[in-house]
RNA sequence: GGGCCGUUAGCUCAGCUGGUAGAGCAGGGGACUCUUAAUCCCAAGGUCAUAGGUUCGAUCCCUAUACGGCCCA
């Protein structure tokens, strides 16, 4: 055989990727395509391993197949080799022999290296170990890959280059496809879910001249041709009640939102949210379609409504326990923490617990803080926690009786949020007053504060139904589903600084 | 924003009060017709994150910066 039919024993280099490159100029210069159009498959992997799982150790067979992946490992002995390939499917052992391809072809498939598509045709064996084998007539190389690839037995173990180049974690940790796998399942079975409900799925603006639907900074940005600011949305809350306003009774929107605020184990600055409004129900309608889409999820992600996270063993069989923010709160402070109490009483309780509290603070959002410090971290089983306070929900429909607070809940789960909803506030002359007192919060500092949506208003002034409304956070679900204990992990590019 | 920790070969990691670096895997050469973290032999591979400082001498000590992680706000 001619010496560059093949480049081994003429490579002078050994960094890799030089070795590479000069193997694709060698295949170049004898017309030999190293990224391929096309390559036709006869089975993927996990359909050669079902079709012959029967096939006895030692048994050769004349079946032909056509399987391509990536080659993931390399053991050479001499006039054999083994190559692992690997597609979407699974992984299944190439038992490569020069007296089947021919020293000529044996010699150019060696030239393989491990990280390149290839494409491969030959006969299905089990070999004497009983490890079950393509032993190729023909192997093609289907595409060049010239960095190599992690190490293979410890695989990609450095946080930073994991996010960074996702792509090398999904080919180097096998565990992180499932987890992606998870993700997917979960949103396929929550939009199934809401289907079999009765929800229509619609599509609302992302970029919205005024930040509402909730208390957060958002991303600015501008228009050039309209010369206008214009704000990520935060969440699609007005818009898909301006549909309810347009007699969509049930409608819901599995949204990217985007809150420009501190990066965390919990926090990255676009996340994935579900927001659904049904007509004519109300909170405990919104506690029922809770409950309905995250045990659908479950079930679907684990087979299960019993869970472990981190550690914490969580069960999700409903119905989930409803306990009053305010009772909760008490409980936990071992004294009335209520309305009832002075707004110094309030504030000094705040300040004997470490909160740091602001002149501008009220009872609700004192009362709130407390919550979130002392109860929040302890409620480990699915609790919905009903009755907020007023001042620190400016969507959520007034109690009758209890004016200070409103008819919504949070699922906690495992000390985190959940989910948020609401009976809707319907009433535009409340709704008017509510914008007003944000418009006040924002002139005292609050950054976080809503805009004054007129056009919202104007949309409730022509009358919106009954109607309950639900949040789910999409991002810490799957955290919970897949026990991981990083948002990062559930983002297949979460957000870093740019590489120096 | 604050505190703590990390950054050494393509990857995973060692590196002794301070004396200019090692291993495994990957890659290169060779042997090998049932391997599967293949095995065996040989050789190679480094601006020790970056920039300063202390020192006769710095991967190591100090300062700053970058990026990342954890905790707190």
């Amino acid at each position: 055989m001619a010496a560059e039919e093949h480049t081994r024993g003429s490579q002078a280099s050994d960094d890799p990727f030089a070795v590479r490159l000069g193997k694709l100029a060698a295949l170049r210069a004898h017309g030999d395509e190293p990224f391929k159009e096309r390559f036709d498959r006869t089975h993927t992997i996990a359909e050669v391993r079902l079709a012959w799982t029967d096939l006895e150790p030692g048994a050769d067979t004349s079946d032909e197949v056509a399987v391509a992946g990536r080659v993931v490992a390399k053991r050479e002995q001499g006039k054999i080799a083994f190559f692992v390939v690997r597609d979407a499917s699974g992984e299944i052992q190439l038992f490569l022999r020069s007296n089947v391809l021919g020293p000529q072809d044996f010699a150019r498939a060696l030239d393989l290296d491990v990280g390149d598509w290839i494409g491969a045709t030959g006969t299905v064996s089990r070999t004497q170990r009983g490890e079950l084998s393509v032993v190729p007539a023909t192997v093609t190389l289907l595409s060049k890959s010239l960095r190599p690839l992690p190490e293979k037995f410890h695989g990609l173990a450095d946080v930073e280059t994991r996010y960074r180049q996702r792509y090398l974690d999904l080919i180097a940790n096998p565990g992180v496809r499932h987890v992606f796998e998870s993700r997917f399942a979960c949103i396929a079975a929550i939009r199934r879910y809401m289907e079999s409900q009765g929800f229509v799925e619609v599509e609302t603006p992302m970029l919205h001249p005024i930040p509402g639907g909730a208390t957060a900074r958002p991303f600015v940005t501008h228009h050039n041709a309209l010369d206008m600011d214009l704000y990520l949305r935060i969440a699609p809350e007005l818009y898909l009640k301006r549909l309810l306003v347009g007699g969509f009774e049930r409608v819901y929107e599995i949204n990217r939102s985007f809150r420009n605020e501190g990066i965390s184990v919990r926090h990255n600055p676009e996340f994935t949210m579900l927001e659904a409004y049904q007509a004519f129900t109300d909170l405990e309608g919104m506690m029922d379609l809770t409950e309905g889409i995250v045990t659908a999820a479950a079930q679907a992600v684990l087979g299960t409504l019993q869970l472990e996270y981190q550690g914490v063993q969580v069960d999700l069989t409903p119905p989930w326990p409803r306990r009053t923010l305010i009772s909760l709160t008490s409980e936990a402070a071992g004294q009335d923490v209520s309305f009832a109490r002075s707004i110094e009483d309030l504030r000094n309780l705040c300040e004997t617990h470490g909160i740091p509290t602001e002149p501008n603070w009220g009872k609700g959002k004192l009362i709130t803080e407390l919550f979130e410090k002392l109860v929040e971290h302890t409620l480990l089983q699915p609790t919905l926690v009903t009755d907020y306070p007023l001042e620190t929900s400016p969507l959520a429909r007034r109690k009758m009786d209890e004016p200070d607070l409103t008819r919504r809940f949070e699922l906690i789960i495992t000390g985190r949020e959940f989910a948020n909803a609401f009976s809707e506030l319907i009433d535009p002359i409340d709704q008017r007053e509510r914008f007003a007192a944000q418009m006040r919060a924002k002139a005292a500092g609050d950054d976080e504060a809503m805009g004054y949506d007129e056009d919202y208003l104007r949309a409730m002034e022509y009358g919106m139904p009954p109607a309950g409304g639900l949040g789910i956070g999409i991002d810490r679900l799957v955290m919970l589903l897949t026990d991981s204990p990083s948002i990062r992990d559930v983002l297949l590019f979460p957000h870093l600084r740019p590489e120096s």
